[in-house]
RNA sequence: CGGGGUGUGGCGCAGCGGUAGCGCACCUGCUUUGGGAGCAGGGGGUCGGGAGUUCAAAUCUCCCCACCCCGACCA
C-alpha cells in the first residue's frame, strides 16, 4: 500500500518555470519526475511505478509473440560502429568518450550493430532462424535541443527489437507480428495512435511505418484522410496523378511578353487582365503555372550537381519532402555564381525547355506527379520578361523523372479515395522498419541455407520509445486539474482520501477500507496525512491522477463514502460495505 | 548552429549603486478540518562564475558558464 504520509513525493502548487507543455508540467508538479540534467530526468517513486507499468506492458506484448529479451552494455567500443559506418554517420548526436588508455568509446544511441554481431557470434544455420530478440534500455543521444520533458531527452528508454530471417517472406511475417503487437501495446497503454507510412515509395525503400500519437506539441507533421484510413508522414505523402488530358486538344505553345511579373501572383493578374491572354472560359490561377526551382545537391562523396524541380505554381517546394527524396544528398541553394556558370538559365524565367539531361543545360529535371502528359502550363520562357503559355507536357517538354517534393496542403485529395486530407501534428512513439541486409552485410552476418550456400540474413528493426510513451500518455491524458492515468499505467487503482482530524473516525475507517481493497487485489494509494486540509487532499488526488478516488469523509457517520471517477468527474455516494465490490467491477 | 529570454532560500518571484526581500514550502506552539486554513514565533541565500569600475556592486562594465523557448537538426 502506498501511503502519502510517507511516500517520497512532494507536489508543487505552482508550475515549474522550465516546463512548457502540459504533460511535462503536471508530471513535475505531481512529483513523478524531476529534471536532473539537460534532457535527463530522475524518476521519483510514483513516476517509476508508471514507467515500470508501461515497460511491463511493452514487455508482455513482446513476450506474447515469443520474442526474447536480452541486455547490452550502454558503454561500447568504437569498432562495431566503425564497421557499420555510424561512428562518423551519426555525427554530433553520438556521445563519444575515451577510456583511460585513450581508446574511443561511445554511449549507445541504438544497438543495431550489437544485435547483429551477437547473432553472428552464435548462429550460423538457416535452422536457427527466424529469431527475434529485443531489449528495453536507456539510449544516449546528444540531441541539439532536448525539449518537452520526456518527449525528447538525451537519455531515454527505448524498447527495440530485431528480427533475423533467411528471406523476405520471413521478414514480412515478423514485421506483421510487430505491427499487431504494437497495436495491442498502444491500446493497453490507453494511447490513441495513427499508423503512417514513413518512407516514400519513390525511394524504392522497404516497408516502414511509424506509430504517431496525435499531439499538438509533437514534432512530426502528418496527413490523414478525412474518410478512409490513409495516413502518411508528410515526407511520404504520395500525390495521386490526375488523368492525362487529351494531347490533341492542346493549342500550340505561345511565347508572350509579360513585363513586371516577378511573382506567380503578378503573372496570373497580368494574364487575367490582358484581353489577348485571358483564358476563354475562366480566370487563370496559380495552379495553371509551372514553377521551376533549381537547387544544388551535395552528395556524400563531396561532389555536387544541379537539380531542377517543377511544381504547380500554387505551391512551394517543401524542403523536407525534397530532402527525403534526394537523401543522402544534401540540398544547397543555387547561388548567383551557379547561375553565372549556367548561361542557359535565366533567373526568374527558367523554363522546362532549358532543363533536362538532354537539354543544353544538362540539368536533371524532375517534376511533381501532377504534371502528367497533356497538361498545359504557363511557365518561364528562358528569356527575361517573357513566359510561354500552353506549354504541354509530353509534347513540348519531357521531364527526366517524377518527384514528391511539392507542399502538401490541407484539403488535398487523398491518393487512395480522393477525399480531402487533413494535416495534423503528432509524435513518433513507435517505428517498424524492414531494415533488409544493410547491417548484416556490413557486419558479415550470414548463415548457410538448405543447399549449404552462404546467405546474408535479412533484418527488421522495431522500436517503441518507452520513456517518451510516459510523456505522451501524460500529455494525452490530463486536464486543468492534473493527470488522468489510464488504469493499466496508473500508479494505483484507487486513491483513498481520509478527511478529518487525527482523532476522527475517518482515518481508521479509511485504513480498514484500504486493507480490504488490497485483499481484493486493488492497488491502493492512501492519503493518510494528518493535519492536512481536505482541500489540499482533494487537489492532490486530482493532480496525481489515479483513475478512481474514494473520499472517506463526513458521510461516514451514515456509513457512506464518496466514489469519484477522475476522468469524468462523476461522483456518487456508496455504502461503505459495497465499495470494494464496486471498485473491483471497475478493473 | 542562428534568434529570443532567464539565472536571487526547496519552488515561484520582486529588488536594479547604500543593512538581501515577498508568497508558498519547511520547523515550534496553539487554534482549525469538505476544496491549496488562522495567529504567534523560527531556520534557511558565497544573489550562476570570474575579472573590473566604485568609499560601497545582486544592482554598472567586460568575459565566461548554465538553463529555458522559437528555428535549424532529430529512429
Amino acid at each position: 500500500m502506498l501511503r502519502l504520509s510517507t511516500l517520497f513525493v512532494r507536489t508543487l502548487r505552482e508550475d515549474p518555470a522550465d516546463a512548457e507543455v502540459a504533460g511535462h508540467r503536471l508530471l513535475v508538479r505531481g512529483g513523478y519526475i524531476r529534471r536532473a540534467a539537460p534532457g535527463g530526468f530522475t524518476w521519483l517513486p510514483l513516476g517509476w511505478m508508471v514507467y515500470r507499468n508501461v515497460e511491463r506492458i511493452v514487455r508482455e506484448e513482446m513476450d506474447r509473440e515469443g520474442f526474447q529479451e536480452v541486455h547490452f552494455p550502454a558503454l561500447l567500443p568504437r569498432e562495431p560502429y566503425e564497421i557499420s559506418g555510424r561512428w562518423t554517420d551519426y555525427g554530433d548526436n553520438l556521445f563519444r568518450l575515451q577510456d583511460r588508455r585513450g581508446a574511443d568509446m561511445l554511449l549507445a544511441p541504438t544497438h543495431e550493430e550489437m544485435f547483429t554481431l551477437l547473432v553472428k557470434d552464435l548462429y550460423s544455420s538457416y535452422k536457427d532462424l527466424p529469431l527475434v530478440i529485443y531489449q528495453i534500455q536507456n539510449k544516449f543521444r546528444d540531441e541539439a535541443r532536448p525539449r518537452a520533458g520526456l518527449l525528447r531527452g538525451r537519455e531515454f528508454s527505448m524498447k527495440d527489437s530485431y528480427s533475423f530471417d533467411i528471406d523476405d517472406a520471413g521478414l514480412q511475417v515478423n514485421y506483421d507480428k510487430h505491427r499487431a503487437a504494437y497495436m495491442r501495446t498502444f491500446d493497453r497503454l490507453g494511447m490513441p495512435y495513427v499508423i503512417v507510412s514513413a518512407m516514400s515509395g519513390a525511394m524504392g525503400g522497404s516497408a516502414s511505418e511509424e506509430f504517431l500519437a496525435p499531439l499538438a506539441v509533437g514534432e512530426d507533421t502528418y496527413v490523414r484522410c478525412t474518410r478512409c484510413d490513409y495516413a502518411a508522414n508528410t515526407e511520404a505523402v504520395q500525390v495521386a496523378p490526375p488523368v492525362s488530358p487529351a494531347m490533341a486538344d492542346a493549342p500550340p505553345a505561345k511565347v508572350v511578353d509579360t513585363p513586371d511579373t516577378p511573382t506567380i501572383q503578378t503573372l496570373v493578374d497580368l494574364m487575367n487582365g490582358r484581353p489577348d491572354l485571358r483564358h476563354p472560359d475562366r480566370d487563370w490561377t496559380a495552379a495553371d503555372t509551372l514553377k521551376n526551382l533549381v537547387v544544388t545537391l551535395r552528395h556524400p562523396d563531396g561532389t555536387t550537381s544541379a537539380l531542377a524541380i517543377g511544381v504547380p505554381g500554387d505551391r512551394e517546394v517543401d524542403i523536407k519532402r525534397l530532402e527525403a527524396q534526394v537523401s543522402p544528398a544534401e540540398i544547397e541553394p543555387f547561388t548567383e555564381a551557379d547561375f553565372a556558370a549556367n548561361p542557359h538559365l535565366v533567373k526568374g524565367y527558367i523554363g522546362p525547355e532549358s532543363l533536362g539531361e538532354a537539354s543544353p543545360s544538362g540539368i536533371r529535371f524532375v517534376v511533381d506527379p501532377r504534371i502528367v502528359d497533356g497538361t498545359r502550363w504557363i511557365t518561364g520562357a528562358n528569356s527575361a520578361g517573357r513566359h510561354v503559355v500552353d506549354l504541354t507536357a509530353g509534347r513540348d517538354f519531357t521531364a527526366d523523372g517524377v518527384i514528391e517534393a511539392a507542399e502538401v496542403h490541407h484539403g488535398d485529395p487523398c491518393p487512395v479515395c480522393g477525399s480531402p486530407l487533413e494535416i495534423a501534428r503528432g509524435i513518433e512513439i513507435g517505428h517498424i522498419f524492414q531494415l533488409g541486409r544493410r547491417y548484416a552485410e556490413a557486419l558479415g552476418l550470414t548463415v548457410l541455407d538448405q543447399n549449404g550456400k552462404t546467405r546474408v540474413v535479412t533484418m527488421g528493426s522495431y522500436g517503441i520509445g518507452v520513456s517518451r510513451a510516459v510523456g505522451a500518455i501524460a500529455e494525452l491524458n490530463c486536464d486543468d486539474k492534473g493527470l488522468v492515468w489510464p488504469r493499466e499505467v496508473a500508479p494505483a487503482d484507487v486513491h483513498i482520501v481520509a478527511t478529518g482530524k487525527a482523532t476522527d473516525p475517518q482515518l481508521p475507517a479509511a485504513e480498514a477500507l484500504a486493507a480490504r481493497c488490497e485483499e481484493a487485489g486493488l492497488r491502493v494509494l492512501l492519503d493518510d496525512r494528518v493535519g492536512v486540509s481536505p482541500g489540499i487532499k482533494f487537489n492532490d488526488a486530482e493532480l496525481l491522477g489515479v483513475p478512481t478516488i474514494v473520499v472517506v469523509g463526513r458521510g461516514l457517520a451514515d456509513g457512506m463514502v464518496e466514489l469519484k471517477d477522475r476522468r469524468s468527474g462523476d461522483k456518487h455516494d456508496v455504502a461503505l460495505a459495497d465499495v470494494v465490490a464496486q471498485l473491483r467491477d471497475l478493473l
